[in-house]
DNA sequence: ATTGACTCTAACGTTACGTAATACCTTAAG
DNA sequence: CTTAAGGTATTACGTAACGTTAGAGTCAAT
């Protein structure tokens, strides 16, 4: 019995440019080749095609495949095992973006509707607990992102609420006077701003080295560049470029 | 204050070659060229670079992202929301495959301490339980794979092991008879064993489209191929390409 | 003026094929 | 036997997002 490249295609699933690739590459070569130079292959082909299909389903690339079809059992098992490996941090790193997803769209979202001192600061209980709720039910965000950082504040009173926004503020003004006092956004003194402003951030939720260069994504619309602008007009590019300094030496 | 090529990159991180390419493909032009035709970038671009690497860490394309940071808030959360979609499709796929990797490490490492019987067929349970202890504490696979397929059998007694044992052979059976039948794999006869073959599979797992296929891959190795080829010199090849038109039909 | 660090453009390499374009071959029908 | 449909071959460009030379001009400091 032998398959044309046709046949085998439709048996397989795969593309006839597949196989005449798979042939170019040495990856499975026919079993012949007629005299009009037509590829014809046998059941040894099917069988290694059979194989290569599983590996590459798996995510490997195709010379690792050629490396492992040809080795043995040991070699396959190795191969599977250190490719766990890479998979399982894709799971995370899947998992993390997802929630960077989240947060961002829960502060996208509520930035139209709250105004920027409660986004920034804590919300207003009871407009909160409506606006989770929708934000839930219209399955915009997972109840853990909120979780989370509700969890994180739970217990604080309105004394909190009013030390960590006057604390903010303070913490703005010395970014004014670093500019004003024309500091670099890598000098020791501002980026012991930034470790105070990471420090405050870190109370709703832990940033990534990403996740809190991304705040700067954050702070550029337009709701939030009025809020910076007012302060000074450089005030967000000046925090911003500090940030990333920050995250390219303290954040892994 | 500007920035060079080399200053941009270092303080967000990419390299040189990437702002050129940036600028090439017009997602992030400088703010001006110098006479000497260097690119100099002002805080304008940089604001834009980093909401340019929050979407790309995202995993949007660089053609999308060009869309989203020209769009507006509600285009950025739309685009957020179905980003979602595709995340968790991955996430899912990736949780599945690693079950796949795990299933497939049982089944390679098993089949060089156990009797194609045994592992065909079922475990002898007093083996299996040290068997078992030893995967699971190297960490070879995962406890639930293991859980999930001995759940499905925790209550079979040895007449329901000689049931599922007769009835295996007596498939094989069929199969030899059909290749002596000269039926074609695709038959609606043929196509009834690999239905049978596929239910009884199912009592361990359910096979995805891939991993029924993928089955055809264990069957490959040495151990597997002494007692296909004892039956019949076809067999293997036969029941291969009749799971794969199976598969193709039967399974989206 | 020299040197080292930086910049530019141009162009090929990467992965795993998809998609023509053009030409030859095979098979079944008329 | 011719013809038309459909299968097969080779060649080669396109894809995404840059990495990597390579050659040549530029800037800053000694």
């Amino acid at each position: 019995m032998h398959y044309t490249v046709n046949k085998l295609a439709k048996l397989s699933g795969v593309s006839v440019r597949t196989l005449h690739f798979y042939d170019e590459i040495g990856l499975l070569k026919p079993a012949y080749y007629g005299d009009n130079n037509y590829r014809y292959y046998e059941e040894e082909q099917l069988l290694m095609l059979q194989q290569i299909l599983f590996y590459r389903e798996l995510g490997f690339p195709l010379n690792e495949i050629q490396r492992i079809v040809n080795g043995n059992d040991f070699d396959k098992v190795e191969a599977l095992n250190s490719h766990k490996l890479i998979l399982k941090n894709d799971l995370d790193r899947t998992q993390a973006l997802l929630k960077t997803i989240d947060k961002t769209i829960l502060l996208l979202r509520g930035k139209t509707k709250m105004r920027n001192e409660e986004l920034f600061y804590g919300f207003d209980s009871e407009k909160q607990k409506g606006y989770e709720k929708y934000l839930v039910d219209s399955g915009k965000v997972s109840q853990e992102v909120i979780d989370q950082s509700r969890k994180n504040v739970k217990h604080w009173k309105k004394e909190d609420w009013d030390k960590f926004k006057s604390d903010g503020d303070e913490l703005h003004k010395e970014f004014v006077t670093a500019i004003e006092q024309k500091l670099s956004a890598s000098s020791p003194e501002v980026q012991k701003l930034v470790e105070r402003h990471y420090q405050a951030i870190k109370i709703f939720w832990t940033p990534t080295k990403e996740s809190y260069v991304g705040l700067g994504q954050l702070y550029q619309t337009p709701e939030f560049r009025v809020f910076y602008d007012s302060r000074h007009p450089d005030l967000l590019v000046f925090m911003i470029e500090a940030m990333m300094i920050f995250a390219a030496r303290e954040l892994s």
